[in-house]
DNA sequence: GCTGGGAGAGGCTTA
DNA sequence: TAAGCCTTTCCCAGC
């Protein structure tokens, strides 16, 4: 269902009906936002996409940008009312004749769309000059998307090929739950040693470094014994390679990019292929 | 400008009118997706809206949830062709006559659009088998938004309220730039020992004890001289309570909520009212 | 519910 | 451009 130019009492019919029915809800019109929460944040008239989604999410796109610059997490509920210059002097400063609403009836006329939060408690608040344009849709969709290249399903893959990092290195207490606390991956080396690795799916700054040495001394503290650290990841920046020389800790690069002829890992890159298959 | 139920090559020419115009474009259709870059996700049919922004930003997104299911940020380039099965065909093992189109000569028919990012090197492809809906739209709108409450803005009113934290602290280097590389705010304590203070606009976990021990050993070894540590921030988790004893910094509880009754920080509170209203 | 940490994070500021 | 870090982060998994 969709109309054009909608008077704005026939947009807050529309609108309220797809709630009501969970369609996804697209709103083009000319508007200025306020929102106040967590934070707060002002965005004067002009005109966005406004989104409502069957779950309550709430989003504020301007044509640009990929994030919106307002939204609501699922689970918000919505209010609509009409307002317009006479109700407001009225609640304001008691009734007053209407003035310059010859050219244009709507000219005062505004509709409002406030998205509510419960908890933590936040409010948006839209307040519509024009809609140029509703649209809703049913949207049948009970597909979830599949992703392949997570940071987990990297470390799942690591496991079984541990020795692309170093020979003789053995996952801890094998086939068992790796994830001791918040470790990516706990093995021992050739030596006996217990190793910490830190996985970065992406290139490692100072606070994956500054992780790791957590984990480190953590492990250190709980063992008893000697520990070291590996961060495993694709690059490292100069000051996250410092700050680990300084802690005495390892770096080990790994690519894991999927399709990239250039990551050329030993088994890695062809059970990637193979899931991503 | 829009168009209901349009086929495939009517919604391909609207599309690339639009992207070429620079008009936010809105399709609602049935489609599968597939992503390859970073990572890689594949997502079966379904009906889902994809938008297309005038910055080059995509976005794909299904009825449910905040985020984006699919995107690409701004900058990225599109293409779109029709494709069907003959085609196909021919592609992989060669002409064949044609089968079962008598009943709608479309329902081999696909639009493909692919949006590409040149760096990193990544491709989403949307193939849609249906398109239900497709919207474009000029969105006149110069305003950005304007936020409250962030942290930076919270370090610069609590450099003018030091004393809130503790009496005899001083900003070091009055009225200069306090971001010492990452330090939010260096001071000065009544007893003249260098304070580090790491402000959080939300409880702080782990990696905020982490991320100001890392600051005051780096001051301590830069400076030469003993540092202190305070963590500023409306509530703390435990673990990282325990975490900040042993390393012997220090908490000070600071509530920034906007419009909270409950925040009594003296001139803080006014000050950001000020701001906001 | 809170804690912890990843994300294809994005986006911003500063060097 | 890279580095570092905030985000109304959201989101998910564990406890």
């Amino acid at each position: 269902m969709h109309s054009n130019n909608p008077s704005l009492p026939e947009a807050k019919q529309t609108i309220e009906n797809a709630i009501h029915s969970g369609r996804m809800t697209l709103i083009v019109g000319e508007c200025s936002i306020k929102y106040m929460g967590r934070a707060g944040s002002k965005l004067s008239n002009g005109e966005r996409l406004i989104i409502i989604k069957q779950d309550g999410s709430f989003l504020v796109h301007q044509n640009q940008k990929m994030n919106p610059v307002n939204y609501q997490p699922p689970g918000c509920i919505f209010q609509l009312s009409i307002e317009n210059e006479m109700t407001k002097s009225k609640e304001t400063t008691g009734p007053e004749e209407t003035t310059g609403s010859e050219n244009n009836q709507n000219c005062e006329t505004e509709l409002k769309l406030s998205s509510i939060r419960r908890k933590p408690k936040e409010k948006i608040e839209v307040i519509f000059k024009t809609i140029s344009f509703v649209s809703t849709h049913k949207m049948h969709d009970n597909q979830s998307i599949r992703l392949f290249g997570s940071e987990n399903q990297l470390s799942e893959l690591l496991l079984s090929d541990l020795h692309l990092i170093e020979k003789g290195l053995v996952p801890v207490k094998k086939e068992q739950v790796m994830k001791k606390g918040t470790v990516d991956i706990m093995a021992k080396d050739s030596h006996g040693r217990l190793v910490v690795i830190e996985l970065k799916r992406r290139k490692a700054e100072l606070n994956a470094v500054s992780q790791l040495s957590r984990y480190v001394e953590e492990t250190k503290k709980l063992k008893n014994t000697q520990v070291r650290g590996i961060l495993v990841a694709p690059e490292i920046t100069p000051g996250a390679q410092k700050y680990l020389e300084r802690e005495n800790l390892e770096f080990f690069k790994l690519d894991f990019s999927i399709g990239n002829p250039s990551a050329k890992i030993n088994g890695l890159e062809s059970k990637q292929k193979t899931l991503f298959e």
